[in-house]
DNA sequence: AGGAAAAACGAACTATTGTTTGACGAACAA
DNA sequence: TTGTTCGTCAAACAATAGTTCGTTTTTCCT
């Protein structure tokens, strides 16, 4: 009688189970596992087996990993998905950079993909329903690009006497205006004195409760 | 003369210059640091000097790390901005089930924090403009839980003869219905046969270009 | 100035962990 | 059946990297 100690699946198979179980770890430790830490994940009894597999992985490009480094194996794929944490502004202080400490209440997570200088966002909670005409409601997020400068037609987040509202940016009868995209709203004309563009609107975000 | 070999400067300062370097070097490589990687990074020259400020940043709490393991290193804020990774729809194919690997195109990081199981959430790309009176407009994604049933007044996705539709369900004379939030639109009777609830939207993301 | 405490240093120690090697078993084709 | 290939295994090797220890330097207090 001829003992069985192992039985040889499916390559494909095995790799899928090694890569599953990395990002598995991953998620759950926020480090990456050891070749040790996938043979007991996977079963399989070898470090060198799982080293093959590994050699797999990245030579198919879905892992990255290091020579010699130890617990330093990345997904490829989270590079593209990849997160930033913008601030979220609750107030606006008068007279206060609009990214000041005081005026951050937490951050938010945002896919990096969306824009190419997540460094210049920041979040901004609306309030009112003057937004209504271009789909942003009361309670909504606002994800804004910092800049003193925008386009007409550009909805921006501007100041006004010391108060932050969010306003489509126009030009009407040969003058600059912050119009709301609500008929209820009176459109309010921007002269330079006590008014500054914050930024430009890049992105909203609603959750439904 | 006295050749000064280190300066010793306020132990705060060093300490987040350590953490510092630490979520920058997560940041950009995707894995921890080692004690060795902080020396050069910080510029303090002992191994067992950033030994004992990881201990200090363990001790207050910004970061864990286990004992004896290796690029363990993981900062505690990261916990409370999860993230978790919810995939995006494309097509939705007839007579399979709606997060079947064709169906999916890709995936969307969604902050954790906004839903209690984001494994059973996913994403679905807007087409048309029927829902404008709910904010949800043309290219919009929406964030969907999965779930068979939903309540009068909730946004569904649902399936109508094979095609995934976004609507608002609700009861009209005495009839079940999907309602489109947008006059031009004809609301649809929501007759059991050839009819599917998938999931009911819980957020809307738009990217403004 | 003298001494204590705190912080940094350098070197050695330890062990976790990546890597290599050679052999064995299973699957498959000739 | 027989040989080849490939996946797996066990064990040993090598080295990266966590930890500890005793000393030196700086700061601060008396």
């Amino acid at each position: 009688m001829t003992k069985r100690k192992f039985t040889k699946a499916n390559v494909d198979d095995t790799v899928e189970l090694v890569y599953n179980y990395i990002t598995e770890y991953i998620k759950t430790n926020g480090f990456s596992p050891t070749v040790r830490d996938l043979c007991k994940g996977t079963g399989i009894r070898s470090t060198s087996t799982i080293h093959a597999h590994l050699k797999r992985l990245r030579d198919s490009g879905r892992i990255d990993m290091e020579a010699g480094k130890r617990r330093a194996l990345t997904i490829a794929a989270f590079e593209q998905q990849k997160v930033d944490h913008i601030p979220l502004v609750g107030r606006v202080a008068a007279g206060v950079p609009i990214l000041a400490e005081e005026n951050i209440d937490s951050y938010l997570p945002v896919p990096a993909a969306f824009y190419t200088e997540p460094e210049h966002m920041f979040a901004l909670e609306i309030t009112g329903d003057s937004m209504i005409g271009a789909g942003i409601l009361n309670g909504d997020y606002v994800f804004v690009k910092k800049q003193a400068g925008a386009d007409y037609g550009d909805i921006v987040v501007a100041l006004i006497d010391d108060e932050a509202t969010v306003k489509t940016l126009a030009r009407e009868q040969g003058r600059t205006v912050l119009k709301p995209e609500n008929p209820s709203y009176k459109t309010i004309p921007f002269d330079q004195e006590g008014c500054l563009i914050l930024g430009v609107v890049r992105g909203v975000w609603r959750a439904h409760v």
